[in-house]
DNA sequence: AGCAAGATTAGC
DNA sequence: CTAATCTTGCTA
C-alpha cells in the first residue's frame, strides 16, 4: 500500500529511521523498478552545517522547504544526482537521503540502465547508483510521492523473507562538516548498504 | 570574474 | 588515487 502524508509528517529524524524497510517503487514505459530502502541519513536545518538548507532557502534546494513526502534531487560533482525525501511536520527544510536500496523487482531493468555484467549487491549501495537504477532523474525533482509513478509502499508490501530488522545509527558518509553528528541509520547485516 | 569545494562513482 | 566537470558561495 502507498504510504500517505502522515507518514512522512514527522521529525526528520524519525522518518530517516522509519523509512527503512519501506520499498521504493517507481513505474515508467519501460517497466516497473521496486527497491527496499536499507540505508539513510537525515539533513536538519537547525545546527547542522552539512545541509543543503544549513544556509537558508536558495534557488536550488527550494524542494527541502516544501510538503513532506516531496522530493528532492540535486546533481552533484558535475556527475551524479542523488534522492531525498522532504520530511517535517511543516516546512522546515528537512530532507532524507537515501543512500542505498535491495533490489527487490526490475533486476534486468536496473541492469540495464546501470551496466549489464553490474552485480545485484552493486545496483544500488550508493546514493547515485540507486538514482540511476531507479531511473530517477532531475524531472523528478519537487515531485510528491503521495501521487504520481514514483511512490513509497509501506513494509508488508513485498515479502523479503525476514520481517524483524535491528537498526543501526552511526555518523553520516561522505561530508566534513557536522560529520560527528549521529544521522546515519541503516539494516543491521543488510549485502545492499554503500561502503564506508 | 575567478576559484575552491561539494550529501559520488568508476576506472587506472 | 584521480578524473569527471555542474552549482553554489565567497572574495575582489
Amino acid at each position: 500500500m502507498r504510504l500517505d502524508k502522515n507518514f512522512f509528517q514527522k521529525n526528520t529524524k524519525h522518518l530517516a529511521r522509519d523509512l527503512l524497510g519501506t520499498f521504493l517503487v517507481h513505474k515508467t514505459q519501460e517497466g516497473t523498478t521496486v527497491g527496499k530502502i536499507v540505508e539513510t541519513e537525515a539533513y536538519l536545518f537547525k545546527n547542522d552545517p552539512a545541509s543543503h538548507a544549513a544556509r537558508g532557502k536558495t534557488k536550488r534546494n527550494a524542494p527541502m522547504f516544501e510538503a513532506a513526502g516531496n522530493v528532492y534531487v540535486y546533481f552533484i560533482y558535475g556527475v551524479h544526482y542523488c534522492f531525498n525525501i522532504v520530511s517535517g511536520k511543516e516546512h522546515e527544510g528537512e530532507a532524507v537521503l537515501i543512500r542505498a536500496l535491495e533490489p527487490i523487482k526490475g533486476i534486468e531493468l536496473m541492469q540495464k540502465r546501470r551496466g549489464p555484467s553490474i552485480l545485484p549487491k552493486e545496483l544500488c549501495n550508493g546514493p547515485a547508483k540507486l538514482v540511476q537504477a531507479m531511473g530517477i532523474n532531475k524531472t523528478h525533482n519537487q515531485s510528491s510521492l503521495l501521487n504520481g509513478p514514483l511512490a513509497l509502499h509501506d513494509k508488508n508490501s513485498f515479502s523479503t523473507g525476514k520481517s524483524k530488522i535491528n537498526i543501526v545509527r552511526t555518523t553520516r558518509i561522505g561530508i566534513n562538516l557536522g560529520a560527528e553528528l549521529p544521522l546515519r541509520f541503516y539494516i543491521q547485516n543488510s549485502e545492499f548498504i554503500s561502503k564506508k
